[in-house]
DNA sequence: GTATCGAAAG
DNA sequence: CTTTCGATAC
């Protein structure tokens, strides 16, 4: 079973990539970030042509999650559910094939301490608040996004430079190691404990032909499927070509 | 010798389609309107790539127009030259092959009697001025263009709708009468005194699938071309597909 | 650099 | 409907 995350940003303006990625790279379930449109203007129908079913919590502009899965998903629930007041389309969570599925996208937080950044710290807050609430350790849970933090420093292609910057404060870090401690494991670090691969390259300044990006695209998986982790990759043939998102796909491989 | 004329509708929106329609065309000569771009951010790379040299005058956001072609352009002129300040960029001339090209973008006229309007008879009365300037009758002139003027009845797809309609009033298809008076055929309707083809279609309303549309783009020659004129058509397949210009592109033939 | 938006123009 | 712009976000 193939289960992969893409932060698309805009699935309209993507949607021709979208299909082509879809037919080549075949994942069961595929999670989505940055729609950047409403439930309306999602193209359910090039989506269904492709051989998918989609879960979908969009959003005007900004935001916008979605669960792409080869079966239809179930039990889908969008946002949060914890009853705080938030418009942010982040979050969507669906049942395929018994597995739990989350695409998540976590809050950039643009500058050190400013409003953004309380929001995304709070943000990881309620998350392990959901999970908390809603799980247990020895479920079948996956969960992928655009999770806007570089775990470690083999996630940055120039710590000196990263060093304090949002994406990879200490505050984030430990955000994000507060979240994991609930039970997850980062697939691609398992597998791959001293590889250097980047999910995110900035659009300017020749970033991706440098190869100069971060990873902050990440696929967690509760313990119990673990033992059936056997491949975890980016895909960074997808960055290339005309109009690419800003994002490369990260997949990975569950036996059984 | 082919020589084409069509309205872009933004040369760099339309780059792709410009260097194919270039490529299986194969025109000597092609004159552009609405470039709606300037002249430092003209694609004149992929236009020479594509085998041609490019005269331009081009204007940010509105108007620009250009003459492709096989062979250089010289003796370029950019605008109407006749000391009225006019930024409106909507004229340019070249000699290629020894004829006298011309490249026009004639204002739209919005409403009847605007300034828009006045504008526009003012601008036709100066490019015959013009025209009786430079040039004789004999000489050897070819002016292509999106004229907003459909001359005739048979020009419209509706002259009840059409009538008294900016485009189609009789003091605009006095104005280029007047122009032609100087001693201009319209190389069309010169080969096809009864054939009703139209040049543009309203993006609108589904104008175009119902064939809605009206003959404004024309190519005019002098007295000594006529009897070159072998071929004059509309390329109503260019209007198709993804992306089009709201124009077609048409074009001629001259023997010799 | 690549999206979004709404306004203005055709 | 399609394009432009300038503003905003990442």
């Amino acid at each position: 079973m193939r289960i992969a995350t893409w932060n698309v940003n805009s699935v309209r303006a993507r949607q021709q990539r979208l299909v082509n990625w879809l037919k080549s790279a075949q994942p069961d379930v595929l999670c989505l970030q940055e729609l950047k449109c409403t439930d309306a203007d999602f193209p359910f129908d090039a989506v269904k042509e492709a051989g998918y079913f989609a879960a979908v919590h969009g959003q005007k502009t900004y935001n916008g999650v979605a669960i792409l899965a080869k079966t239809e998903p179930t039990d889908v629930i969008r946002g949060l559910s914890d009853g705080v007041d938030d418009t942010h389309a982040r979050f969507i969570s669906a049942t395929v094939n018994g597995i739990r599925v989350v695409s998540a996208y976590a809050p950039n937080g643009q500058q050190v301490d400013s409003p953004a950044y309380v929001y995304k710290l709070e943000w990881y807050r309620r998350l392990r608040n959901y999970l908390d609430t809603r799980h247990k350790p020895d479920d079948l849970v996956v969960m992928g996004g655009d999770w806007n933090i570089a775990p470690e420093p083999i996630d940055v292609y120039d710590v000196a430079q990263w060093e304090g910057q949002t994406l990879f404060t200490l505050r984030e870090r430990d955000a994000l190691q507060q979240l994991r401690a609930f039970g997850l494991t980062d697939a691609f670090r398992q597998l791959h404990p001293d590889v250097q691969k980047f999910s995110w390259w900035d659009y300017r300044m020749l970033m991706f032909p440098k190869n100069k990006g971060v990873r902050i695209d990440h696929l967690f998986l509760t313990a119990p499927l673990l033992p059936r982790l056997t491949a975890c990759d980016v895909d960074r043939e997808e960055r290339k070509g005309q109009q690419p998102s800003d994002h490369a796909p990260v997949w990975l491989e569950l036996k059984d």
